[in-house]
RNA sequence: GUUCCCGUAGCUCAAUCGGAUAGAGCGCUGGCCUCCGGAGCCAGAGGCUGUGGGUUCGAGUCCCGCCGGGAACGCCA
C-alpha cells in the first residue's frame, strides 16, 4: 500500500532525527494526516510527547492559583514543543526526504511530493482493482455466527440489524485477509415451535401458508401464544404436546418436519434477497443430544456439580475470583430437558471440533453478554483454548417508538413488508428520475437501493447504539445514506463511459488542487478503514469511509471538470474518477451493498 | 445489591493509540440546472460534549463521584 509505505518513510526518519537530537521516541509513534493544509502530508505530535523533558527543572513561582499554575507549565511546554519541532524539521529538511517540512503548534508536519504520491496510488488502486484494500493474509480461521433465526415465526427488523452487521463483518474480516467461515443458527426447536404447531393444530389444521408466509407463520405464533397465556386448560394442552414431542410422536414429529421445511424454504429466500450466504447451517434440534452429553463430561470431570437437582458450574469460584464476575452458569433443567446454554455448549464445541475453527464470533445483541462469557468460559474450562480467543460482538437492539419489538407479543415490522415499502419507494424515486428507463433495468436498480438503504441504516451508528426503527427516516434516501454513496459511484461512471480511455503509463498530475488532495487522502484510506473495522468488529468505520469519499469525491465533481479538461489533465482526472469508482465499488461490497453503474 | 452500555447542535448520529479549529445528516433560512446527471452542491443560523472532581504538555475520548436513560444477573431464548 502506498501510503503505509510513506508512513513507514517518515517514522524511520523521524526516529532518526530525534535520536540525533538525543531524545528517545517513544515506542508507538504518533502519526497522522495533517489538518486544514490542503496538502498531502503526515504529522506527528511527538515532540509535545517528549516536551514534558526538563518541566521539572523550570519551577512554579509561587502564590499562583492551580489553574494559572496549569496554564503556565503548558505554555511553557508548547514552547520547548516547538523548539524542538523546529530542530527535528531542520534536521528533516537536511535528508531531503519529503518535499516540505514545517514546525507547527509543535507539531512536525512532513509534506511529500503530491504529484509523485498521486501517481503512485492511481497506479497502486488500478493495478489492484477489486482486490484494493484488501489486507495482508491472517493465520487462524474464525467462524462468525449471525443471522440467528428462529422457524415457525417471522423475519423482522431487529433480525435485519443482526444479519447487515454479521454479513458485513465477514465480508470486512475476510477482504482484511482472514480465514472466515460463515455460520448460522437456527432455532427450529423449543416453546415457541411447539406452541405454533399447538395452535396450528387447533385452530388451523390444514391449512397452508399464503403469500405472505412470515406473516402467516407470526399470527399463529402470536395467536397460540396468547391463548395459552390466558387459558389454564391451553396450557394443558400445550404441555401435553411437548410430552409427545419429547416422546417422539411420529404424528408430532411429522407436522414438526413439514412446518420446519416450510420455514426453512422461507428463511433461505430471505437470506437470498438480502444477499448473505453461509458456509454453516446449524440447528437447535441437533444440539440438543449432543448438549447434554456435554453436560455429563463437565459433571464427570467435576467442573460442573448438581445444585437443587440441575447441573451448574460455579465459574467464579472454580477461577478463584472473589468479585462477582462470570456467576453462576445453569447448563440443564432439573428435570433433565436441555436449556439454550445445554444446547450452546455443543454447539460451540462442533466449531471446534469439527469445523477446526481457531475463534467464534457470535454476532447477537448485548443483551447476551454474560451468557457469551459464560459459554465460552465453561468450554475454557473443559480444555478449549480457542474458547478463550472467542468472543461476543454485542450490539444495541433495534426498538419501536412505542418500546421494544416482541415477537411474542407481535410488536415487530416485519421484514418482507418493510422491504416491500422500501422496495416501492425507490421504484417511484428511479422512475420519477430515469422516465425514459426500460422497467427492467428500473427495477434492478430500484432493488439495489432499497436493499442497500436498508442495509445501510442498520450500519449507520456504533454498535453500542440503540436504534429505535423509524419507518419515515428509513425511507428517506437523502443525505447519509447508501443512495448517496451509489449516487456518487453512478456519476464516476457516467464520466468514465464518455471518456477515452485512461493511459495509466503517461500520467501527468501537473499541479494537484485542495480537493483534489482531499479526495486522494480520501482513496489512500480504505485499507487503513478496512483494518480498523475487522479489528474492531465494526462495520461503522467503513460505512463513514465510503460516506466521506463519496462527499469529497462531489466536491471534487463540482470543482474539476474532468470531460472538458485539456488531454493531459483529463487522462488525471479520468485515472482519480476511476480509482473513486474503484474504492467506493470495493467499500460498498463490504457492506453488502451493491453499486449500481446508473440510478 | 452486583455488573455492563449510553448521554455531543432542536432531532438522529460521527469524531484514529488521548493530539492542532468537535464534524455530518434531518429540520430551518437564503442561493445554484446554457455547465461531466440536482438522489447533488453552496452559504447561514445552531455546541460550557449531562454534571463535579482527578490524571496529562494536551481530555468528547482515560480514572472516581453524582444525575438521567437502557440492559443483564439459576430452571426464558
Amino acid at each position: 500500500m502506498v501510503l503505509s509505505q510513506d508512513a513507514k518513510r517518515a517514522r524511520e526518519a523521524l526516529v532518526e532525527a530525534l535520536r540525533g537530537l538525543g531524545k528517545e521516541p517513544p515506542a508507538r509513534l504518533d502519526l497522522r494526516g495533517i489538518p486544514f493544509s490542503g496538502e498531502w502530508g503526515l504529522a506527528s505530535s511527538v515532540c509535545l510527547q517528549l516536551s514534558r523533558d526538563g518541566a521539572a527543572e523550570e519551577p512554579v513561582p509561587e502564590g499562583l492559583s492551580k489553574k494559572e499554575a496549569r496554564k503556565l507549565v503548558e505554555a511553557r511546554s508548547r514552547e520547548r514543543a516547538q523548539a524542538l519541532a523546529e530542530q527535528v524539521a531542520h534536521r528533516l529538511r537536511e535528508r531531503g526526504l519529503f518535499s516540505n517540512v514545517q514546525a507547527v503548534n509543535g507539531y512536525v508536519n512532513m509534506y511529500f511530493d503530491t504529484a509523485d504520491v498521486a501517481r503512485r496510488l492511481l497506479r497502486d488502486v488500478c493495478e489492484s482493482g477489486e482486490s484494493y484494500g484488501r489486507g495482508e493474509p491472517k493465520t487462524g480461521s474464525v467462524m462468525i455466527e449471525y443471522g440467528q433465526l428462529n422457524t415457525h415465526k417471522e423475519g423482522h427488523v431487529g433480525h435485519l440489524r443482526n444479519i447487515s452487521l454479521g454479513d458485513a463483518l465477514a465480508r470486512i474480516m475476510a477482504f482484511d485477509g482472514y480465514d472466515v467461515v460463515r455460520a448460522t443458527y437456527i432455532g427450529d426447536i423449543g416453546a415457541h415451535v411447539i406452541k405454533w404447531l399447538w395452535g396450528y393444530t387447533k385452530w388451523h389444521d390444514g391449512e397452508g401458508p399464503d403469500d405472505d408466509v412470515g406473516g402467516w407463520l407470526q399470527r399463529i405464533y402470536v395467536e397460540a401464544n396468547r391463548a395459552i397465556q390466558e387459558n389454564p386448560e391451553y396450557e394443558r394442552e400445550y404441555r401435553e404436546l411437548f410430552a409427545r414431542w419429547d416422546r417422539r410422536d411420529p404424528e408430532v414429529v411429522a407436522l414438526w418436519e413439514r412446518t420446519r421445511k416450510l420455514s426453512l424454504d422461507y428463511l433461505h429466500r430471505l437470506f437470498e434477497e438480502l444477499g448473505v450466504e453461509f458456509d454453516a447451517w446449524f440447528y437447535e434440534s441437533e444440539c440438543e443430544e449432543p448438549g447434554k452429553r456435554v453436560v455429563q463430561e463437565l459433571l464427570e470431570k467435576g467442573i460442573a456439580e448438581v445444585d437443587e437437582g440441575a447441573p451448574v458450574v460455579r465459574i467464579d469460584e472454580k477461577l478463584g475470583l472473589k468479585k462477582e464476575t462470570y456467576r453462576t452458569a445453569l447448563l440443564q433443567r432439573s428435570d433433565g430437558t436441555s436449556l439454550y446454554f445445554t444446547k450452546e455448549l455443543a454447539l460451540t464445541r462442533a466449531k471446534f471440533d469439527q469445523y477446526h475453527v481457531d475463534r467464534s464470533l457470535n454476532v447477537v445483541d448485548v443483551r447476551q453478554s454474560l451468557y457469551f462469557q459464560q459459554v465460552f468460559k465453561v468450554l475454557e474450562l473443559l480444555g478449549y483454548e480457542q474458547a478463550a480467543r472467542s468472543a461476543h460482538v454485542p450490539y444495541e437492539y433495534v426498538t419501536l417508538a412505542t418500546g421494544p419489538m416482541s415477537s411474542r407479543s407481535g410488536a415487530t415490522v416485519n421484514l418482507d413488508e418493510f422491504a416491500r415499502d422500501m422496495y416501492e419507494r425507490a421504484i417511484s424515486t428511479v422512475s420519477e428520475k430515469n422516465p425514459e428507463m426500460p422497467e427492467e433495468q428500473r427495477l434492478a436498480i430500484a432493488r439495489d437501493v432499497s436493499i442497500g438503504s436498508m442495509k445501510f441504516g442498520m450500519l449507520d451508528r456504533d454498535n453500542t447504539k440503540l436504534l429505535v426503527f423509524d419507518r419515515e427516516e428509513a425511507l428517506d434516501f437523502d443525505g447519509f445514506s447508501a443512495p448517496y454513496v451509489q449516487y456518487a459511484h453512478a456519476r464516476a461512471c457516467r464520466i468514465l463511459e464518455k471518456a477515452p480511455e485512461i493511459r495509466w503509463d503517461e500520467l501527468h498530475t501537473g499541479e494537484v488542487s485542495p480537493v483534489e488532495v482531499n479526495l486522494l487522502e480520501a482513496i489512500g484510506g480504505l485499507p487503513e478503514a478496512v483494518e480498523r473495522a475487522a479489528r474492531e468488529y465494526k462495520p461503522l468505520h467503513v460505512v463513514n469511509y465510503v460516506y466521506n469519499l463519496a462527499r469529497v469525491f462531489n466536491d471534487f465533481y463540482r470543482e474539476s471538470p474532468v470531460l472538458r479538461a485539456e488531454e493531459e489533465l483529463r487522462n488525471y482526472r479520468l485515472a482519480l474518477v476511476y480509482a473513486t469508482k474503484v474504492t467506493l465499488e470495493n467499500g460498498l461490497r463490504l457492506l453488502g451493498i451493491a453499486a449500481p453503474e446508473v440510478m
